[in-house]
DNA sequence: CTTGACCCCGTACTGTAGTCCGGGGTTTAG
DNA sequence: CTAAACCCCGGACTACAGTACGGGGTCAAG
């Protein structure tokens, strides 16, 4: 077995997920079809596990499977032109900024909170429901 | 009916969520429990509208609905001391930081991009996997 | 005083994202 | 050579977050 490549086990333990996972990503098509051994297992490139730790953090920051899909298919080929990805990645870049925007409202308001409570005045109402109000995601 | 209040289906499409989710979230302790009129009718009070959109804003964010009804609780009563409240602030903050930094490195890495793709250099690799990568989450 | 729009409730169903099972073959360490 | 550890596959199961259903009561307009 070529030491560059990675079963599914290794695979799995080095990224955090379930073996079963990288299985599901693979059907799902957000890991590329791996080659296999005369017996069937399948090797890995070591990059794998990059991709995997990749999907995994933009889950955390809330992009569905179909998304992170999109973003990882963000390339030029043959198929798709300069002038198409350019757009798709433009749009991409918009959406996270708006994320972004939305994070920085929250953390503002937590931030104020901290200082109320520094000053040991209490506050009766939730003060987090000011953030995030007035714009339109 | 007082001016003030909304019911359930008005509350619904000025949040513009589902009239079952509303009823949903209720249940999950996300949306106080209402007043209601003498036949039964939830009478919520104007801000539950904005509620709901926070709650949908940080869902997008990747905040499960456990993880939002922490941020919603965050504020100091007689069960919460002001410290208790800072210092669960502040690891929110920490996390939302963390969510931050994560998207503005995938943000760079589609600049990037589509500086490449103003240059129509080809690109054969999937480019964004360089982010995400170098960083424990 | 009825009809359509709205509300009540419990229960069942759906979609997404995994996770587990179990019967089988393979690889490797002793 | 065998046992443990690993892999294969299809299919069933789970958790989370809703969404739909259906039988019934309520409210406002005509």
């Amino acid at each position: 077995m070529d030491m560059k490549s990675l079963t599914i086990g290794r695979l799995a333990k080095q990224a955090g997920v379930n073996l079963e996972t990288v299985r599901f990503y693979e059907r799902r098509g957000l890991l590329p079809k791996p080659p296999r051994t005369a017996s069937g297992y399948r090797l890995f490139p070591e990059d794998a596990a990059s991709r995997l730790r990749f999907i995994r953090r933009a889950q955390e920051l809330g992009f569905s499977l179909t998304e992170i899909g999109e973003l990882l298919s963000l390339r030029v080929s043959r198929r798709t032109t300069s002038a198409d990805i350019r757009t798709r990645a433009k749009a991409k870049i918009a959406d996270i900024e708006a994320k972004i925007r939305s994070l920085e409202s929250i953390k503002k308001t937590l931030r104020k909170l901290t200082r109320v409570c520094d000053g040991c005045a209490p506050v009766a109402e939730c003060p987090i429901l000011e953030s995030l109000d007035r714009e339109d995601a």
